[in-house]
DNA sequence: CTAATATGTGAAGTGGCCTTCATCTTGTGG
DNA sequence: CCACAAGATGAAGGCCACTTCACATATTAG
């Protein structure tokens, strides 16, 4: 419930030389290689670093801790993905309704297959360590990009956005993870992302469809 | 990847007496409480014992270690929602395609937020810690479930149930666990509810036409 | 070139948690 | 009522991971 922060989460220096971005970066790598091949709970400082070809010691320099290491991995990945549903809604604004839904569907499962082994391992981790923080603003910021889209639609009006944006954004996101958990092969996925597209059209129209008829019914005049 | 199984999970005894049932249950309902109040990361033997009344050395009496005990927990409840949803589908057989949807989402639904704590407790722990096994059985019984029922509705045809079941037990599971995690309020659920029988009718609908039109083109021949 | 700063090292300390087992208590069949 | 089985106890062992820190090495500035 309380989000709270008792350990210190920021890193504790920031890389100011070439030789130690290096580092990081290793150290990120090697972080999901090793969550993808002993899991979570075998995932440990030592294991990350030895991976990594550094010390623990210099993990700990750039990291103060193993939950700081976990918490900065996903919020990186989950940045990157919410950034690319982000724009390719900005890229499709005030394009029809069926366009719309294709371009939100697309850019989120292209973003997550785009490298399927990170997806698998960061569901591991963000699944449980408190890191739930990074999770929840990242489906925020889909959820308000969804949003903007679909109220930015000419030939659609909803009658409650938010919640037509959130069970999309909720049943996009969900259903992907469970196909990527589930079924991790190429073929299984195109087939899921073909079908998330005609669900996601499918609903939207439908959703729309039932605020045309009662705003018809309600009111005549069309919308500024 | 590999399923192994290193370690032995089945219980180290049945409990004969009435005495010792009782201590089993009290053991289960005090793992989904200390999930729930202290998280994954903070679940321990001594802790759940503790909490369920009874002493360490009797928890190992019937599980034969921790992994077991949440392999239990977590398979006993997934237990319960698989058939909630499987006894609602056969209720639902040879039912039009409209009734099938709805009677499926409310079932998986309703069986999730009837006792939401526990829900959220469960979903902290099956996400790691090696219990994607019954995860995925159970996952798999619903899709099962659910390619039959769709099978069965007389008023639809689909080229390829089994990737429409897919995608839509994968949205459906899958949103209705971000929509849990997310959102525990029963009035936010009662809208993602509505919604989620809408996308799926509107998905299902959509799927089957798609069906009717390529079939009517390819061949007339009804379906013996 | 030298001092100052940034970065890297890894053995050792510390704490916590899982698991065991010798022993005690409670229930049951004869 | 007794003996045997089932059930319960919890202190202690052992293991393992996180984290620290005194020291070594590399880089940069002047």
């Amino acid at each position: 419930m309380t989000a709270r922060r008792p350990r210190q989460l920021n890193p504790r220096k920031i890389p100011r030389q070439a030789r130690s971005e290096a580092t990081v970066r290793a150290i990120f790598e090697a972080t999901i290689q090793v969550l993808l091949q002993l899991g979570f709970a075998r995932l440990t400082t030592t294991r990350v670093a030895e991976r990594a070809g550094v010390s623990v010691g210099t993990m700990y320099q750039y990291f103060p801790n193993k939950e700081a290491l976990l918490h900065a991995v996903v919020s990186h990945y989950l940045d990157r993905v919410a950034a690319a549903v982000e724009e390719s809604c900005a890229r499709t604004m005030g394009k029809p309704l069926g366009t719309a839904s294709d371009a939100l569907v697309s850019a989120y499962v292209m973003a997550k297959c785009g490298d399927i082994a990170a997806s698998q391992a960061l569901y591991r981790a963000s699944s449980e360590l408190e890191v739930s923080e990074p999770v929840t603003a990242a489906f925020g910021r889909l959820n308000r990009a969804a949003a903007r889209l679909l109220g930015s639609a000419p030939d659609a009006a909803f009658e409650d956005i938010e919640d037509v944006a959130f069970s999309l954004v909720a049943a996009l996101t969900g259903a992907t993870r469970v196909a990527i958990e589930n079924n991790a092969d190429r073929r299984g996925l195109d087939a899921f992302h073909r079908k998330m597209l005609e669900m996601s059209r499918a609903f939207l129209h439908s959703a729309s469809m039932a605020r045309s008829r009662q705003s018809a019914v309600r009111d005549e005049r069309p919308v500024p």
